[in-house]
DNA sequence: TTGTGTGCAAAGCATTTGCACGGCT
DNA sequence: AGCCGTGCAAATGCTTTGCACACAA
């Protein structure tokens, strides 16, 4: 039977109140800032746990993995900067455009990529994508 | 200044020609299977190259990155046998779909996750997702 | 001819795993 | 009390890198 431990509330907590949408090393040093003890082992199961179980969510950007707490979003992914920005899309509009199909979908993965408002005001590095 | 070299062309022609979406370790045993002495170092460096020259696609499963030669379309993955099937959603409805924003736009990274056709109708685990 | 790309092997990381212990239930 | 989850450290596996050589330009 499934437990439900300190270290599991602990870790699903931090995450939630980060901001942004860490990766797995954030996510470690996140943790243990706050709880030294908590192993890494343990952060990487959770996290995998959490994902299965569709409690979290993970973005998967050019730059590598991220997570989120908040569902039922998407997001856009600055190439100049790496930021990660939430979009409010509706879901329901989305997963409608996509019924037509004979298939049963039950998650939409939508990762927007680009230049952000910052990036694209900035002077710097103008002529174009690297 | 950049060279065009053979083993590119060949990395490049096996991804072309082949018909499923090859994870890095598929595509360096379908490479080496043709051309024994490409090493995959090479392989590795190739590919990255192209996806960051956009001229392959990167498909970020739950199983996995796999790889995918041809372009302007998204994907379907099916979450108990793990294939996936490409879809012909329009690109241009799905960008205007988005442009509403203040970003700019370089590319949709769309995945759409549940069970195809095939396990549906199958009799085997039909009791839920796992 | 020149310098980038390649092949090999080793290094470097990220992630998983084995095992003994701790603590939910 | 029983047993799943944890912590530690080691193992594993994937990806990158250093270096000498090959070959495209």
């Amino acid at each position: 039977m499934e437990r439900n431990t300190k270290q599991q509330q602990q870790i699903l907590e931090i995450l939630k109140e980060s901001k942004s949408h860490p990766t797995i090393k954030e996510l470690c040093d996140l943790v243990n800032s706050e709880y030294p003890n908590i192993g890494q082992a343990t952060i990487y199961r959770t996290i995998n746990k959490l994902v299965l179980d569709n409690k979290i969510l993970r973005i998967a950007c050019p730059n590598g993995i991220h997570y989120d707490y908040h569902k039922e979003h998407y997001h856009f992914y600055c190439l100049r900067c790496g930021k990660i920005i939430d979009l409010n899309l509706n879901h329901d509009f989305i997963v409608n455009l996509l019924s037509t199909k004979d298939l049963n979908i039950f998650k939409v993965d939508l990762l927007l990529e680009g230049v952000c408002p910052n990036c694209s005001n900035s002077e710097v590095e103008k002529d174009g994508i690297k």
